[in-house]
DNA sequence: CATTACCTGCAA
DNA sequence: TTGCAGGTAATG
């Protein structure tokens, strides 16, 4: 579930309020599988005296930078929160990992479908995990120009490419399909025949809905929380992912709902055509 | 590129 | 009961 907006959210939600934290113990585990190269009890020695000294965001992962050079690489996948409960706020089913604070209070990962995973980096770790990424798409390695040069080297369709995380970090399947409805771009145009002032819309793109989504602090469909355990309200302002039937809201045409690389995907059929009309070769009368 | 697996819960 | 869900890794 968690895409870049939401995993930026919790990041620096969890920024203001855990750094300087000690981490004393883990007081509920559930599910240690969700413990990546490290048994329980390793884990807990590793992170025993730590303390936090700033979380940030990579990609989708939360990245919780520790005193002695290590890091807590967290990647809550479909399904997972991490957040600062309140003092009296109960632990339900799903809560798979709790790691107590020595100021008293926990940092607590739920995770209702189990896919969520937590690493602990060296510096080397966290340099190559950080390098397996494509460009941040609100940092300024993402140029209209890189964009435009780099759809030109790829054959594929435009949202599995989008949804590739080595091609750009962060964005998913909500952000992909409103990005493209943004662009006016079919999720299925391949990626060499956008022209330029496609590409320049699409980087345009790309980066309006992400930063508006962080701005709504996320969208909240079922299982995500922000760092304080808020949903978000981005979910109220699609415009096309899971709108299916309903009207476009640039042109009332129903959206549809259609299968692309294994995705549920949502585009405007009127909109977001597969064939652009290519600029006619004479300059007036349309053939009709 | 497609399929399967990892899990659980929910809506149709 | 079936299909679907924010993600990704492993396998033909």
């Amino acid at each position: 579930m968690p895409e870049l907006p939401e995993v930026e959210t919790v990041a620096r939600d969890l920024d203001v309020q855990i750094t300087g934290a000690t981490v004393t113990q883990i007081t509920h585990l559930d599910w240690p599988r969700l413990i990546e190269g490290l048994d329980p009890a390793g884990f807990e020695l590793a992170l025993t005296g730590r303390r936090v000294e700033r979380v940030w965001r990579r990609a989708k992962w939360l990245l919780v930078s520790l005193d002695n050079g290590n890091t807590l690489a967290v990647h809550l996948r479909m399904s997972g929160s991490l957040w600062v409960p309140g003092a009296e706020e109960p632990r339900d089913a799903h809560v798979r990992l709790e790691l107590a604070l020595a100021d008293g209070r926990t940092l607590r990962f739920r995770d209702v479908r189990k896919f969520g995973r937590m690493r602990l980096l060296d510096p080397a770790a966290l340099a190559a995990l950080e390098a397996s990424f494509g460009p941040e798409p609100l940092a300024a390695g993402f140029s209209t120009a890189w964009l435009q040069a780099a759809l030109k080297a790829r054959t594929t369709r435009l949202k599995p490419l989008l949804l590739d995380q080595r091609f750009v970090a962060g964005l998913g399947n909500i952000y992909v399909d409103e990005a493209l409805w943004r662009a006016r771009l079919h999720p299925e145009r391949p990626a060499t025949s956008l022209r330029p002032g496609e590409a320049t819309a699409l980087h345009e793109a790309i980066q309006a809905v992400l930063t508006a989504a962080i701005t709504r602090r996320g969208s909240t469909l079922r299982d995500y929380r922000t760092g304080t355990g808020a949903v978000g309200e981005n979910q109220h302002h699609f415009q096309a992912y899971g709108r299916t039937d309903a009207p476009c809201p640039r042109c009332a045409t129903p959206i549809v709902r259609s299968e692309v690389a294994q995705r549920g995907t949502h585009h405007c059929p009127t909109c977001q055509v597969l064939s652009p009309a290519r600029r006619s070769p004479r300059k007036r009368g349309n053939p009709s």
